[in-house]
DNA sequence: GTCTATACCTTGATAGAC
DNA sequence: GTCTATCAAGGTATAGAC
């Protein structure tokens, strides 16, 4: 073996991901895949024989053991509460408490290949499986644990948004820190502190009318 | 005037509108673009003389207009609640019931110009704004209001990803449907029928521990 | 395994006929 | 105002030296 690798695959795969997940598919030229990387364009294509796609597969493979390693506390049967905040702990580490946007969202534009689309809604379903199981630990049934779970999902992905929107991911650490009362309680966290009083309504200010029904 | 247009400015910017917001930034190819607008690229260029940046430009003027007039109605001191429902159908109707992807999403990733990515903060903060407002109006505080309007919005948003990766739109519709009472109660939809019972909670099923806290 | 060099295509953008 | 034709630049991918 002549030359030894200057990068290995999990790093590689790394530094990949990061370029995908800010620039989505087709945003990420071989140029800035190959200076994320820390490589020529032609290494990659060693690495890569099959491209681009081949990278962006990698990429995902990638990010579904670290979810995977992510949702593994909350699957415990130990202490459901203590797993779902170790869990949610690590999600938040996987997009740096908030300042990175969701591979899942960004890579899954339009000129996403299929088998891309595919491994993403993969990891999704992995991902909200694993807290609709949390929540039915916790005393829920079926359905609403699966509301749960598609709630906490929605309010992490769309605080992301709202992050790289305002450059704000305050609403993102909401959705983390809430996470446990979310799944286990089927309540979202009432406010800015999660162990605050009930809520912050005015009860002399008349709402007009019913709110909704 | 040697030549009419053969298609109108607002009716330009819609199909650019559809192209951008489903490819993103960089995935909106001037092909793509010339396709989906039914014009060549040339003639893009005749009316877009700033190029593709301007285009995305106008679109995003375009929509903006178009959420303005979404939001009109929850900005009445009427009937809070009506107007806030009205709006939401507005909102739902922008997305095309859920199934199509949110330009402040899919347009602001790292290839997109600054301009863009501040265009698209404004439309946001009017967004939360309008909400917040809505939410002050039906009696909440204002650091209640703003909590309940970053939340409304990040469950859209987060509603339309989960959308784009499950092929199922269930959780934007739950959103958009819980949209007055989230703002007018600072409580969440339930469940998937608004008017059902409190939660499905099941109480034999003893949580092992706290949540949260 | 990594590099330089290069082939080939697509892209964004322009010129000029009609 | 729209079109065809064209350009330079950047894109993906490959060949071959080390």
């Amino acid at each position: 073996m002549p030359r030894p690798q200057t990068v290995s695959d999990d790093e590689l795969f790394d530094r990949l991901a990061h370029v995908f997940r800010v620039a989505g598919f087709e945003g990420a030229s071989l140029g800035a895949l190959a200076e994320g990387a820390g490589l020529q364009r032609a290494s990659l294509y060693h690495r890569f024989p099959g491209g681009k796609v081949q990278m962006a597969e990698a990429v995902m493979g990638r990010v579904k053991g670290l979810f995977l390693r992510a949702l593994e506390p909350m699957g415990s049967d130990a202490d459901v509460a203590a797993g779902v905040a170790e869990s949610a702990r690590r999600i938040s580490e996987i997009y740096a408490d908030g300042e990175l946007p969701c591979v899942l969202d960004t890579l899954t534009l339009s000129g996403a290949p299929e088998s891309i689309r595919a491994r993403a809604a993969e990891i999704t379903t992995a991902w909200i499986d694993a807290m609709a199981g949390a929540a039915e630990r916790g005393g829920a049934d079926a359905d609403a644990a699966r509301l749960a779970a598609e709630d906490a999902f929605v309010r992490i992905e769309g605080g992301l948004v709202l992050a790289r929107l305002h450059g704000d991911p305050s609403a993102f650490r909401r959705a983390i820190a809430g996470l446990p009362r979310m799944l286990l309680t089927g309540q979202p966290p009432p406010g800015v502190d999660p162990g605050s009083a009930s809520g912050s309504r005015k009860p002399q200010a008349s709402a007009r009318s019913a709110a909704s029904r």
